[in-house]
RNA sequence: GGGCGGAUAGCUCAGUUGGGAGAGCAUCGGCCUUACAAGCCGGAGGUCACAGGUUCAAACCCUGUUCCGCCUACCA
């Protein structure tokens, strides 16, 4: 490849997708199963396949991708197990959208076709998200890609099912369930949000019995008073406590219903009376288990009225039963007040409908014994959460634990395996035809049976996606290789739904965890630290931050499909604000390395533009440092190494630091601290090899008089600590390194068809030797940039050559005489010359520890200026130079502080006198001189 | 009500076992220096929310307070 090939900026779109075709179509992503050694194991958490790639799935793919890539490099057999969820409720939604578009319901198909339908949508549309995780660079092994409806999947749902049966730890019952009218099915509680709405109060009066006066009652829900079948007041209310055993004449109804005494009631509370409704309330319900009440359902599935209410209400939908319900109480003088008053409505988080607590038959997993089992696995240290303080939210929910109601009464999951018998008895089987063997060994003769209609909450099939993807119930290969897996990578939001969940299920089934780590990240924001939504039309794709989109089109696609279209101006507006140009392309790695770098443990990110663009700016600048290094190289003699006596300080000093960074990198790592690693490999780059290497090397390069083995060793050098530094980088930045390796690496003498199966780093300690070269190529740095500030500060043009006196000891001006030569180029210094004393006449003088250097400015110094420049410096040096020595001088310091502190800060005070002496002995020159003049 | 987290530079945030307050962005000054203006060089900027305590030493440990988030349960 010939350089001119490598343009002058970096255009990541040119690269991307032409690199992940090559590892894809050679299957670089697959694990080798033949290799020995350890392995290593991240379960994808399968995303929805109705979905599109967000914010938080480009942040959690990242940081698994990173881990992935590193531990392939590392050489253990390593698995991206990848797949999508089926998603029941929401996939079924989409698709009766698109029938209802053609004016048709899914009981105008009928169950089967409707089946056929849902997966026909899934092989043609179900794909956007699998095809976006790639765009991202996401290494999955996509040969093994899973899908939860998938045959053998489908086949350990069932297995579970019946297993957990078999043990008394699925069973069916009549509960109050939180019940979706809209889709009409049961939800479990965890897909319940309650907000905070502005409801009203109404107090409604109940005549008593005996006609001797009536009690009021207050309710949010005015409708539900048709089911009630008791008042409640508290035992020990002094007012009500005579009531207690009356009746009341139930209005509306006529019916007469109890006044019972229960401490659930707050006296404090309106007039501290309840009215007790056990069908719709899980409060009431439980009063009514302790009192034996009867319970009166009033509710359709649609949450209409239904025979039990009188029957003008009867068909009435909720709301505008509720509306009679107060209108007819208004008529008969019964309501006694309305308040406004806030309240917490629960929501289904797919409809939005209120939720509505009903009483139906539904399966449920007995969850107590299997929690147990699961908190013990945190407790004992086989689980370990990544930030630790997410086990107590973990074990909060875990002790609170609620029986998990699976059955969901949608068409689109898995069905329950179970059959009723002509006398409704359950037969539960993992296989249909010995199911009907089994009856008929029951009844004596064979009858027919009906399947349950239910299918599975999707979370139930998620729950096992960590042995049921690797081929279980089955003993496979990969089951045993990759079984426990390493790490769960994955958001704080479903630790409930899914991750204890799958530590249930994995425990019971396999009797090992599901995974080692689990590693929970934060939320990402928008800038402003808002939740990304749909509604706030605030959201980001992360394929606009890799490709890039137009303004128009941002605004086009933000305001579109609103569901709330009044909202789409504000939006426009908004979006015309802050990305006046839209926004440009910054491509994958930019927005990989943006992700790590915003990846701090425990905190929700704000996702600030400002970061991708300076990481864009990073890829560009490892792109040119990897063109200067190429055009230096290409075409010339860059090996064999020449030999260590012809290596300069600076390329043991870069090798030094490269030493260090390769172990700061992988410990980063191997603890999670993705902002770490990504901070130090770009300060390692930029702020280092670049900043500072390629312009030591530029002289050895460049200079006539320097042997050719010198020069060789530099490329050598160079070569070899660029090519090393993009494998380290290059879990982050997979593209912009695949593309500079397979150039760079061959020169360096490296082969291989790609930087992804290349071996990480091995890191070593440093030697003596080399701490020693650090600490000398260290000084000089301190001592260009000495120079530099006195240039800056005293106005003197930077590429002024500058002619320098120094004074000072043996061991600064041996360091001065080995490197003049990269001081001379790095501080732009014409000549040097060490003195006795100090100059006498208008120097500008900086000091470097114990070095004292004079810029000689042949009548240009501004005394005071320069008087006052010193005084600054001065003041700052002697204020910490205090805090120094009174830690010395306090005797209990010097007594009880670690002797290594102790002598530490005895040479930073030594340091700081040195620099002190330096700083008020010009200033007593100058002082005088400005006397004199 | 219960639980969890947060408050550090103008902004966004790091800060590992207690021992010299950091980064990026923004800002100011100077540079088109032969890899890179998506760049180079230099500078300024902090009462580590507040009040106590422990310690030779506290951004860090303990107690309390204020404010801000999130989760969870709710008073009908």
């Amino acid at each position: 490849m010939s350089e001119s090939e490598l343009s002058k900026t970096y255009h990541p779109s040119g690269v991307e997708k032409r690199l992940y075709q090559y590892w894809e179509g050679r299957g670089f992503f697959a694990p080798v199963m033949e290799k020995g050694g350890s392995s290593y194991c991240i379960m994808i958490p399968p995303p929805n396949v109705t979905g599109s790639l967000h914010m938080g799935h480009a942040f959690q793919d990242t940081i698994m991708d990173a881990l992935i890539r590193y531990h392939r490099m590392r050489g253990d057999r390593t698995l991206w197990q990848t797949g999508t969820d089926h998603a029941g409720i929401a996939t079924q939604m989409v698709v009766e959208r698109q029938l209802e578009a053609e004016g048709k319901s899914r009981h105008d198909l009928g169950r089967e076709a409707f089946e056929r339908r849902v997966w026909q949508w899934k092989e043609s549309s179900g794909g956007t998200i699998v095809q976006q995780l790639r765009r991202m660079g996401a290494s999955c092994d996509w040969d093994r890609e899973r899908f939860t409806m998938d045959r053998e999947l489908s086949h350990a749902v069932t297995e579970v099912f019946v297993r957990l049966y078999d043990e008394g730890l699925i069973y069916r019952g009549k509960r109050l369930v939180n019940w979706d009218p809209v889709l009409r099915t049961a939800v479990s509680d965890l897909e319940v949000l309650s907000e905070k709405e502005e409801g009203q109060l109404w107090h409604v009066r109940y005549p008593l019995a005996d006609g001797s006066g009536y009690l009021v009652v207050a309710t949010t829900r005015p409708e539900t008073l048709l089911g009630d079948t008791a008042v409640a007041v508290h035992p020990e209310d002094d007012r009500h406590i005579s009531l207690i055993g009356a009746k009341v004449i139930l209005p509306l109804t006529g019916r007469e219903i109890p006044v019972i005494g229960d401490a659930y009631v707050d006296p404090e509370f309106g007039s501290g009376c309840v009215k007790i409704t056990p069908a719709h309330d899980f409060n009431d319900y439980a009063v009514g288990e302790r009192h034996g009440l009867p319970v009166i359902n009033i509710f359709s599935p649609d949450a209409s009225i239904n025979e039990n209410a009188p029957e003008v209400y009867r068909g009435l939908d909720r709301f505008a039963a509720r509306k009679k319900v107060i209108e007819d109480l208004e008529a008969l003088g019964l309501l006694d007040k309305v308040e406004p008053h806030e309240l917490m409505v629960p929501r289904g988080d797919r409809t939005r409908a209120i939720i509505e607590p009903l009483l139906t038959d539904q399966w449920f997993v007995k969850a107590g014994p299997l929690a147990e089992k699961a908190m013990q696995a945190v407790t004992e240290g086989r689980i370990r959460f990544v930030p630790a303080h997410w086990e107590k939210t973990y074990f909060e929910w875990m002790r609170n634990i609620q029986d998990w109601c699976i059955s969901r009464q949608i068409w689109w999951g898995h069905r329950i395996p179970a059959w009723y018998g002509p006398d409704g008895r359950i037969f539960v089987c993992n296989c249909e035809e010995t199911v009907y063997e089994l009856a008929a060994e029951h009844y004596g003769a064979p009858v027919a049976l009906e399947r349950d209609s239910d299918v599975l909450d999707t979370w139930f099939s998620s729950a096992l996606w960590p042995f049921s993807t690797l081929g279980w119930p089955d003993a496979t290969l990969e089951l045993e290789t990759f079984y426990p897996t390493n790490v769960l990578v994955t958001g704080f939001d479903i630790i409930f739904f899914w991750v204890a969940r799958m530590i249930m299920m994995g425990i019971e089934f396999t009797g090992e965890v599901p995974f080692r780590d689990v590693y929970i990240t934060g939320l990402i924001r928008d800038a402003e630290g808002n939740k990304m939504s749909k509604s706030k039309g605030n959201i980001l794709d992360p394929l606009d931050l890799i490709d890039g989109i137009e303004l128009e089109a941002l605004v086009a696609k933000r305001t579109r499909d609103m569901m709330q279209p009044h909202l789409a101006q504000r939006i426009e507006k908004a979006t015309r604000k802050e990305f006046p140009q839209g926004i440009p392309a910054y491509g994958a790695d930019a927005l990989r390395f943006t992700m790590a770098s915003l990846a701090t443990q425990g905190r929700d990110i704000k996702f600030d533009l400002g970061r991708i663009e300076g990481y864009r700016n990073f890829c560009n600048k490892l792109w040119n440092a990897s063109r200067f290094v190429l055009m230096n190289t290409q075409g010339e003699t860059n090996g064999p190494h020449p030999g260590e006596e012809f290596m300069s300080v600076a390329d043991r000093w870069i090798l030094a630091k490269l030493k260090r960074v390769k172990v700061d990198v992988t410990r980063a790592l191997d603890e999670y601290r993705f902002n770490d690693y990504a901070h130090h490999i770009y300060q390692f780059l930029w702020g280092v090899f670049c900043d500072w290497y390629l312009e030591m090397v530029k002289p050895v390069l460049y200079g006539e008089d320097v042997a050719v083995g010198s020069k060789v060793a530099a490329r050598a050098t160079m070569l070899g600590v660029l090519e090393e530094s993009l494998r380290l980088l290059h879990p982050l930045m997979p593209f912009i390194t695949e593309e500079l390796w397979l150039r760079v690496a061959p020169l360096a003498g490296r082969s291989g068809e790609s930087i992804m199966l290349a071996a990480w780093p091995v890191e070593d300690p440093l030697a003596a030797h080399e701490e020693l070269v650090e600490k000398e190529m260290d000084w000089v740095i301190s001592l260009v940039t000495t120079v530099r500030t006195l240039r800056a500060e005293l106005d003197l043009p930077p590429g002024k050559p500058l002619r320098m006196m120094v004074m000072g000891g043996d061991e600064a001006v041996g360091r001065l005489e080995r490197q003049g030569r990269i001081i001379s180029v790095l501080a732009r210094i014409e000549s040097w010359s060490r003195v006795g004393e100090a100059p006498g006449d208008d120097h500008a003088v900086g000091v470097l520890e114990d070095l004292r250097l004079f810029i000689p400015l042949s009548g240009l110094l501004d005394v005071e200026a320069e008087v006052l420049r010193l005084r600054k410096g001065l003041e700052k040096l002697e204020k910490e130079l205090g805090t120094v020595e009174k830690k010395l001088t306090n005797p209990s310091f010097i007594e009880r502080a670690k002797p290594e502190v102790v002598e530490k800060e005895r040479a930073k005070e030594a340091e700081l006198k040195e620099k002190q002496f330096g700083l008020k002995e010009a200033l007593r020159r100058l002082e005088k001189m400005g006397k004199a003049s």
